[in-house]
DNA sequence: GTCTATACTGAGATAGAC
DNA sequence: GTCTATCTCAGTATAGAC
């Protein structure tokens, strides 16, 4: 049986080899981008000759797209769980103390994500758009909503809500930047810290006069 | 005369034909980044063979570190025109929806400059610290002393003043970051307008209770 | 292995100042 | 016309995609 449980074997099923092939080249395109990665690279990254790359992806592009494809099919996933927490909050300051803790912790934890959406971005590549859309564009329109309702319910100001849900992202998000792209890491306090103070400031400055407190 | 006002000459002085080779490279090298811009296509930009690129820059590095530099260098003026406005501000609405003004007026004016920063940082050019400190953290350095000021004054609430400088950079910068790079395009309002927004929202968000209102 | 593209070069041509 | 800074032709070596 080619996929068996065997160690130490080399040949792997095309699968497995596909799947090998993609992690090495997530974090050779994150970390130099596509044009400054080499199918030479690759293929000692994998552990393998070029050819054998050719076998499973016709060309170094194609391969490019099939990883930008799989992250952003992965990350619809995870806007089920942001509209499930938008939708079920109650407490405004819990709320986007929460949300910026996963932004944060998205680009904690996904660096080489974040890194391939802007040279994909940069580097004008064709999934660009779907790619942006997914990993930000999906967050304004959750935040959109949210605030549009906590408005109607007279808690926050009435503004702009979509401008207010790009301020906030904003807030956050650039501090991962900042960390991820820039190496500018001197922020003091643990994630959640700063998320809360982050939250609060965010909270504050749109909530409706006279209705400040917990 | 060499430099004389002659229209149709092809021959540059060496000084001209140096500024003529950075114009059309920091087009090329924003557009495409360093890997993806080619001497050929530079030498074609500028309208001249490539052996001439190498009169005046040694290596396509060279020319790269050449051009960061020379921003840096200008930017480093921008500086102390926003310490000024920072030093004499009185009105905090006034002041922080002036700076978003700039910040993306920034963005609008100089999409290249930004992303050359981006490839750069991306790139891992070795001036990238330099790049990154000029064009993004001065701004950390001149809001934070802003917002201690404030602090003192007592008409901001306490907090910490580097993570609020991070957070309002983050707001506005972001909106930039979204037009320039991810090609999103669709706030409402002049930029004037969305500046004073953004800075209504953060001047509500630290303002001390109790001191809101004009 | 093959074939193309790319960074870089040496030797010579030429425009333009005097 | 002479001289020199400015520019071109025709490359080489290397490296990269396939």
């Amino acid at each position: 049986m080619p996929g068996s449980t065997d160690r130490k074997k080399n040949r792997l099923t095309a699968e497995e080899r596909r799947a090998a092939i993609v992690e090495a080249a997530v974090r050779l395109f994150a970390e130099k981008g596509f044009r400054g990665t080499t199918t030479r690279e690759l293929a000692a990254a994998v552990g393998v000759s070029e050819p054998v790359l050719y076998q499973h992806f016709a060309t170094k592009g194609d391969l490019y797209t099939a990883i930008i494809e799989a992250i952003c099919r992965h990350r619809d996933r995870d806007r089920d769980g942001l509209l499930e927490l938008a939708r079920h909050a109650e407490d405004d300051e819990a709320f986007f103390s929460r949300l910026a803790e996963l932004i944060l912790e998205w680009y904690d934890e996904q660096p080489e994500v974040v890194r391939l959406l802007l040279f994909s971005a940069l580097e004008e590549h064709d999934l660009k758009d779907r790619f942006v859309e997914t990993q930000v564009a999906m967050l304004y329109e959750i935040l959109t909503e949210y605030l549009e309702r906590r408005m109607d319910k007279g808690v926050f100001r009435r503004m702009d809500p979509y401008l207010a849900a790009r301020a906030f992202t904003g807030m956050v998000s650039h501090q991962g930047m900042a960390k991820v792209v820039f190496g500018i890491d001197d922020l003091r306090g643990s994630r959640q810290e700063i998320a809360r103070k982050i939250a609060d400031i965010f909270v504050n400055g749109i909530r409706s006069h006279g209705a400040q407190g917990a």
